[in-house]
DNA sequence: CCCTTGACGAAAA
DNA sequence: CTTTTCGCCAAGG
């Protein structure tokens, strides 16, 4: 097999699994999780490689609860579908009451 | 091998 | 206040 897991990839699968339930968390809190603050970016490219992964990349967006990610899954609102199913209210490919289902890794740390 | 793009975010101007 | 640039690092062309 080939050792695709790249080091900082794979952090990002791991906390992105974390994520509970219901709650959604941003690249950037993901970065700096992994002590990469400004390596954001580089989450959510790595969240382009998640496909065929375990990894709810649906409840990962980016700061502002914006569904960014959104034209990578199948569809075309499937990611707000799947939030909405979470009980998270999506409008517009944003979602409301951030504050209330954000969740950061730093919780759990 | 060089250049461009990319699911972001913060700082600078 | 808004707009622009930088940083981060990897992968595709």
């Amino acid at each position: 097999m080939k050792p695709e897991t790249l080091n900082f990839f794979d952090k990002v699968y791991a906390v992105a699994r974390l994520i509970p339930y219901g709650k959604v968390t941003s690249y950037g809190a993901i970065a700096n999780y992994l002590g990469a603050a400004k390596s954001a970016r580089m989450v959510g490219y790595a969240m382009n490689g998640s496909h065929g992964k375990a990894v709810p990349a649906h409840r990962v967006v980016n700061r502002k609860g914006l569904l960014t990610g959104k034209h990578h899954f199948d569809g075309t609102n499937l990611m707000q579908q799947l939030l909405e199913s979470e009980g998270i209210e999506v409008i517009d490919n944003q979602i409301q009451n951030l504050d209330s289902v954000f969740w950061d890794p730093s919780k759990v740390l």
